[in-house]
DNA sequence: TCCAATATATAGTGTATACAATATATATAT
DNA sequence: ATATATATATTGTATACACTATATATTGGA
């Protein structure tokens, strides 16, 4: 009945990085974020997630942001800007050969 | 002054994955494992880190082992090899755009 | 004006790292 | 044979994520 236990290993993990990422790339509000890196995952992340960690890189002055209308709207600052260039070699570093393990 | 916090964002996680990704390369000893995982990351893993880990991909017959002198030598299970590839794509979906982002 | 939808936020919980400290077993060198 | 180094393992503590559930604020439309 169903044991299809999707995956036994969780992918949990960097989501200040995914966000930080995102935000060099474009600006984006809360709401935003949580679709566009859960839709990488398979779901969209929850409120529960996505503004603990916003406020956490606030707390950090990795991001800021600027109100309009209901909407917050995120950009990177220079700190985080540097901030995410140091954790992408790191992450790259780790990572490296997982990635070139290309699956024919 | 050097004000040099190393890193604000932390890169842990997905240390079983990359465990089981080792495994898939070569067979090793747990002792041997904190190293080579530890190098990627700066400094070797330790033992209260390795071990309950792979108690972890024992229990959950992903990988096993064979006791060679003081070693327990491991190995990546049929099991382990379909979860490794599993998570692997998983993996490469989330951070394809992280890794395109090859910096000069 | 007031209601529904949108967007943000917090509380509480659980899991997976990750560390230091401690303990035990085995192998190797002397 | 015994001391030292190696390898494995557990305990206790701490932290980062991520979830569910709940709450708050704001906007735009009826």
């Amino acid at each position: 009945m169903s044991n299809e236990s999707p995956q036994i290993i969780s992918l949990k993990g960097f989501l200040t990085f995914q966000i930080l990422h995102e935000l060099t790339k474009a600006k984006l509000c809360g709401d935003e974020l949580a679709d566009i890196i859960g839709s990488k995952k398979g779901s969209k992340l929850t409120p529960g997630t996505i503004y603990p960690a916003l406020k956490f890189l606030r707390k950090k002055k990795l991001v800021k942001h600027k109100k309009i209308g209901r909407k917050k709207i995120y950009t990177i600052t220079e700190k985080g800007t540097k901030e995410c260039e140091i954790v992408r070699k790191n992450f790259l570093k780790i990572f490296k050969t997982v990635l070139k393990t290309s699956k024919k």
